[in-house]
Parts: C-alpha cells; structure tokens; sequence
DNA sequence: GTCTATATTCCGATAGAC
DNA sequence: GTCTATCGGAATATAGAC
C-alpha cells in the first residue's frame, strides 16, 4: 500500500500535535517528508483532506488497538479501559495533542468522526457502568470529567515549570492510573 | 483611559479564545471592532505585543476578583478557589478557552506570565492544603489533576453531541462543584 | 510519482494624508 | 486617532515538464 501516503501522514500527525492546524504549512510537513511542497497535492486533494485523513489514521488505529485490548480484558471493561485510555495518553504523545487539540480546535464535521472513532465507545462503557443507580445525563458528565480529568492531568503537567511529575515514560503510566481510580472510585460502580 | 484599546482587547480575547493566536488575523480583530486593520497599531506594537496585552486584560482581572472572593471566604480557602475556579470556567468562555489554549499553545514566555497571573495563586492554596502528609510533588500533582479535571470537564462537556450537560448558565455550576468535591474528597484535607 | 515554476490570495507591518 | 494605499513575504494551490 502506498507508503508515501503513510510517512506524510506520520510527519503531519506529529506536527499538527505539537503546533496545531493553521500553525503548520504544507511546506514544514513537506520538509519533514523530504519531499516537495507541491508533491503533497499528488497525495492530498489540500490541507483539509490532509488533516481528516491524518486523523483518522491516527484515532483509527487508536480505535482498533482499543477493541483488541477490551477483547484481552473481558472480566471488568472500565478498568480495562481507563488502563488503556491512560497509557495511549501518557506513552503517545502525538495521540494525546492530537485529541486535546481536536476538542479544542476541531470543527464540527472532524469532531463528529472524532467522536465516532475515539470517543463513543469509552462513553458507551462508562455510562453503562456508572449509570446504574443514576440518571444517564449524571453518569456521561461523570465520564466526561473522568476522560478530562486524564487527559488535562498528562497534558498540563508536563507544562508547569519546575514540576517532576509522571508526564514522561510508561512506567509511571500505572500511578496515574490508581491516582485516577482514586479520585473516581465513588463514580465507578464495580472496581 | 483609553476606550478603543479595551475594545480591541476585549474582540481579540473572543477571537483568540476561539480559533487560537495563529488562527486570528489583525484583520479579523480589526473587522470585529470596526476599525481598520492598521489602526490596531496605533494601539499595539504588534500582533504578539496585542495578545500579551489581551491576556493580562483577562487574567489579570480574573485574579484580582480571585483575590477579592478569597478574601471574603476565609474560613475555607480552598473550597472557595475550586468554587471561584469552576464559576470562572463555566460562566466565562473565553475565560476557560484561552487558559485551556494558552496552557497548549502558549510559549514559554506567556506560559511565565500565565503562571504568575492565574495559576501559581491557586498551587499555593492547593498544595498547601493538600500536602499536609504527603510530598510536595504528590499535592502537586493532585491539584494540577483537579484543575485539569475541572478546565476538561467544562470545556468537553458542550462539545459532545447530544449531551445535555452542566456546560452553559451559572445555575449549574454548583453541581459541578459538588461533583469535584465528591471526586476529589480524598485528596483534600479538611473539607 | 516527483519535480520546477508560478498564479493567487492573505498575512503582518509601514508610510503618509487628514 | 483614524484613515487609504501599499510593501514584502509567506501561504495554499495549480500547470506542466520529466
């Protein structure tokens, strides 16, 4: 399959992770490439298909790794799914920008594949674990700070000046987890 | 004092908050004011000279009514931050927004400033009260958590489609509140 | 498929009249 | 103080050779 396509869409991921859609040019993630700014329209109808395309490479494959993991963990799905919301988060980089940035920034028509892709099925697994004993609007608010709480965690710490905090290395992905856990063990019915 | 220049700073901080620095043009300020776009530097040096002015206009006004609330709440001073920090999110979109995108976006020298402004008040409160038996870092950490969590969970929450959240009027705010509390109750010393 | 060259538009910023 | 006019550069995107 096109190889071509895949190390530009590597090369934009990173990019547009750290700097965001309209701070990076067709000419730096040509230049990331090594190839020319005008060979990306070969490959991409524009900057817009190039994005979409991007993220669905990226939030997709997230998305699959996912399923396989629930699979692996049939016994308790939310834990299972913290567990790997956490670690994709903290071991992946680009993967946690690119969500952040796609709640922030993303129009409306990318954060509809968005939630389709990365988002449905966590609330989908939370809302029917924590919904038993409330009312569905109570429980998806609750996922959402869960999912907030967890992405804001990884991705303001690394931010603050003068913080040794566990923002970097996958074996500090586990204290986040049961730091989490922690903080939510009221929301979750089943631990 | 000078009447236009809290106009400009005031559309800028909409502008900025909503589609991000790179994102704005001087012209799109200019548009949104109703003034030409070189007319904005008569005001401001520049476009980065115009977002500094902005944030200190949002933050720095955003401090000293934390200042003033905080001295009218002495008896719990950090329920009354998380309380005053949730208000701030909720009622204030442009508020939230532009802390959320500074705290991705920014560069070193706004994130200094940022820190002075809004952040470092509310650590001193946080960690202060939190780190009674355990390390500095851990308090950090917790207290960055809950910022996190409340900043993710204002800001994901109207972005979902079909959720019918706690996202928008004041009214709400209090159930946020109380939700931070429940899920941060073991974290914090003396509720 | 990848290149060079270029069209076109938009950007930040400046000069100078009023 | 606000305007019109414009510069120099960078952006997206296209045309056409190889």
């Amino acid at each position: 399959m096109s190889d071509m396509r895949s190390q530009i869409q590597d090369a934009a991921a990173e990019l547009f992770a750290e700097r965001g859609y309209e701070g990076v040019s067709m000419r730096d993630i040509a230049k990331a490439v090594g190839v020319t700014q005008a060979n990306l329209y070969y490959h991409f109808q524009g900057k817009a298909d190039l994005i979409e395309a991007t993220l669905s490479h990226v939030f997709g494959g997230s998305a699959e790794r996912l399923e396989t993991w629930l699979a692996e963990h049939p016994d308790d799905q939310v834990k299972a799914f913290v567990f790997w919301l956490v670690r994709a988060l903290m071991t992946d980089r680009i993967f946690a920008r690119l969500l952040y940035r796609e709640l922030i920034d993303g129009d409306d028509l990318r954060i509809e594949t968005l939630s389709r892709t990365v988002l449905q099925r966590p609330f989908q697994l939370l809302v029917s674990a924590m919904a038993s004993d409330r009312t569905i609007e109570s429980a998806r608010a609750s996922a959402l700070s869960l999912i907030g709480c967890a992405i804001g965690q990884v991705l303001i710490l690394p931010v603050t000046p003068g913080l040794v905090g566990p923002s970097s290395g996958s074996e500090t992905a586990d204290a986040v987890v049961e730091r989490l856990f922690l903080l939510f063990q009221s929301s979750l019915v089943e631990l």
